[in-house]
RNA sequence: GGCCCGGUGGCAGAGUGGUUAUGCAGCGGUUUGCAAAACCGUGUACAUCGGUUCAAUUCCGGUCCGGGCCUCCA
């Protein structure tokens, strides 16, 4: 099937074609590691974890790289304001990330490089820069030269003319150009520091990501993703060093873009304070209710967190497990040609996640409708965007815990109440049950319960 | 100042030049000893003003409103 993907670069929904059938390679930005996460940092990651999976549907290996950035101004401050190391800092943040992500059920990326273990790789490509023209040391600065390449501004639609204009740009001395950017610089006393061809110091920032791209992808790869903040300035001048440096026509084919989260109709941000981290989300909501809230509008529109939303999110979540639950269906459709074919265009059609969504719920009705084929085919299809795999999503216990065995002789005792039309003492152990917030379902086929 | 998005029923949220999704909530019903779950029924919404058209929520233009980028940001 098709996979059609909305191409920042072109402006325009393009059909996808792999530079290489036979390994696609991918690129999305990672975080900077020096505070946890919050939901609208979780946006790209659940959203292009989607996105893998499909391609990994279609094509028989595929490389996805996200970076790690752990040599920035922030985690400088932060671990001086915590009085910690910044090694210990990052240790950390790094784990904290690991375990939101695995909340979110994410899957890890094939490559997850650190930009301070590819210093080397970054000062090879500078250098490559400086010599062909593209970049020039200046007092301990390498700057890239902007008007040395004809099209910059090409992703984010801008010329240079109109940035000058909008003279917001910072002015530095020793730049040639105000629009001019970083490649290396200086490093204050105490902090991280490497030794360059140009001094001791550190990268800019938008290096790292050309250099491990080209690391672990190549010159020109598949897809670099990132959320919509990101065009300007960091991709475009990744766009700028990578093409500049290898002499190529582009960095990578497709450039995605996620919108942004928002609260009450603005952006979430740390600046803004108005963010919520995905632990504290974590401490109210189960990971899947998040994930599934973060795929239920479209990547590239505005999505706004709410507590209601991720409640709701739950209440659709747990129609959808009760109607996978139904015969049992456990086996897999796994040739994605067999899968669904409407959820399948929903997703391959710019990842359209809200109306493939509405498809599993149309599927779970048609499960509870006693369709055996609708029961497979919404476990198999909510496999692509890694949902309903929880075993004991109403249960918080095993089956056979001490707690499960207590409910189930509760049951029995009740059913046993029932049989002998004593509904009082019926009611009243439902009723303690339900206080419990342990649910009872009665059916032609026994008493199965949840907890909620 | 420059540039870019978007405005769909109570809420969420797709989509389309004409047959006006879907879900949640609400209401009515079926089922159930009672509940829960499930099922059935029930809502002509597309900011506004013009234009194009036989026909516009969908195309074009203006207006209003909201958001964003130009500085760290997913």
């Amino acid at each position: 099937m098709e996979l059609k993907l909305y191409n920042t670069l072109t402006r325009k929904k393009e059909v996808f074609k792999a530079l290489d059938d036979s390994h696609v390679r991918v690129y999305a930005c990672g975080p900077t590691v020096y505070d946890k996460i919050h939901i609208g940092n979780a946006r790209p990651l659940v959203v292009f974890d989607v996105l893998v999976t499909m391609l990994r549907a279609t094509y028989p290996k595929v490389t996805y790289v996200r970076n790690i950035t752990d040599v920035d101004d922030k985690i400088n401050a932060r671990a001086a304001e915590r009085g910690i190391s910044i090694n210990t800092l990052c240790d950390e943040t790094i784990a904290q990330f690991r375990k939101d992500t695995n909340a979110l059920l994410v899957n890890a990326p094939d490559k997850e490089p650190r930009a301070t273990r590819h210093i080397a790789q970054m000062i090879a490509m500078i250098g490559q820069l400086i010599d062909k023209g593209f970049a020039y040391a200046a007092e301990g600065h390498v700057l890239f030269s902007v008007a040395k390449m004809g099209d910059y501004g090409k992703l984010s639609g801008r010329s240079l003319d109109e940035m000058i204009a909008g003279a917001r740009v910072e002015v530095a001395p020793y730049k040639r150009d105000a629009a001019d950017f970083v490649l290396w610089k200086p490093s204050e006393e105490g902090l991280p520091s490497w030794d360059s061809p140009w001094g001791a110091g550190r990268p800019g920032w938008h290096i790292e990501c050309s250099a491990m791209a080209a690391e672990y992808l190549g010159k020109e790869f598949d897809i670099h993703a990132g959320g919509l903040d990101l065009i300007f300035p960091h991709h475009e001048n990744e766009i700028a060093q990578s093409r500049c440096a290898h002499d190529t026509a582009h960095m990578a084919r497709y450039w995605l873009h996620n919108g942004y989260v928002t609260v009450d109709g603005e952006k979430m941000s740390k600046s803004l304070g108005n963010f919520t981290t995905v632990a504290e989300a974590l401490s109210a909501h189960r990971g899947e209710a998040i994930r599934l809230a973060l795929l239920s509008s479209h990547y590239r529109a505005p999505f706004d967190f709410s507590e209601q939303l991720v409640k709701n999110t739950q209440i659709i979540l747990d129609k959808l497990y009760r109607a996978a639950a139904l015969n049992n269906a456990k086996e897999l459709i796994s040739e994605a040609e067999q899968l669904d074919a409407e959820f399948m265009a929903a997703l391959s059609d710019d990842l359209n996640t809200p109306l493939a969504l509405t498809r599993l719920q149309a599927l779970a009705s048609e499960a509870n409708k006693g369709s055996r084929e609708a029961a497979l085919q919404l476990v198999s299809c909510a496999k692509h965007l890694n949902l309903l795999n929880d075993k004991n999503w109403f249960r918080s216990e095993d089956e056979d815990s001490l707690e499960s065995k207590e409910i189930e002789a509760q049951i029995a005792a009740r059913n046993a109440a029932r049989a002998a039309r004593d509904f009082a003492q019926a009611d009243e152990i439902r009723d303690r049950l339900a206080a419990r917030g342990i649910r009872l379902l009665d059916s032609p086929d026994g008493t199965s319960w949840e907890k909620s």
